[in-house]
DNA sequence: GGCAGTTATGTTTAATGAGGTATAACGGTT
DNA sequence: AACCGTTATACCTCATTAAACATAACTGCC
């Protein structure tokens, strides 16, 4: 048969706003493994610019903030996950895996 | 709380391309009910050209097309869903609407 | 105080895509 | 043969988005 599979895109909300994808995720991530905004920008081949309103976004669309940044200093700035920020990632990664699970199921279905 | 949830969208795919989602069934169903590509734009108040486009990339990217058409003749033309679109319409619905309980799960977990 | 490296933001330019308009092709109906 | 409503397709314009460029603000360190 030809490749016919179930794909599909996940994303946790604040309301209609989607706050969290797999994307802001992993930026995320790498903020926190680098503790630095541009790091993690380079690291995905994505402008200062753009990871930094990602970011702005995220920590508007929240109660509290996902990453506190300060600038000037050592290194020149820094920027740090907060624990809710943590707790956010390992959420939706563990959503994220069964969503992938899922897909993969009914994709098994369809050759039956 | 906040109103926190999860969302998602689903595609079938062939290969890479998204073949068929939400958007597209909606398009099929009501070619189906109205026998006419333009109808059915005008309902989902689409262009008929992204209408016809639509159309004319699930045909092409399937081995049998998923809509017949034909111009001239009564009424100036007439389209079809072939038995192979009502299959791929009924299972991506179903698919999608276990997805839908998928999210809601997921959802009413992190109010826990 | 100047330097370094980063955060934070404004402005401008390029690219992508959505949408409108136009028009041909078609065949039953009159 | 002219008409009608639809399928089918080309083309051009405009708006929104993405990318690029520029610059300010900040503070530990030498």
């Amino acid at each position: 048969m030809d490749e016919l599979n179930f794909k599909g895109k996940l994303y946790l909300q604040v309301g209609d706003i989607r706050a969290i994808g797999p994307g802001r995720v992993e930026l995320l991530e790498r903020i926190n493994s680098t503790g630095s905004i541009r790091q993690a920008a380079l690291q995905m081949q994505m402008s200062y610019r753009q990871a930094w309103e990602n970011v702005d976004e995220m920590n508007s669309v929240f109660a509290e903030p996902l990453v506190t940044s300060v600038r000037g200093g050592k290194g020149g700035g820094k920027a740090e996950i907060t624990t809710k920020g943590l707790q956010l990632i390992k959420l939706f990664k563990e959503v994220h895996s069964s969503f992938q699970e899922f897909l993969q199921e009914q994709t098994l279905k369809i050759e039956c």
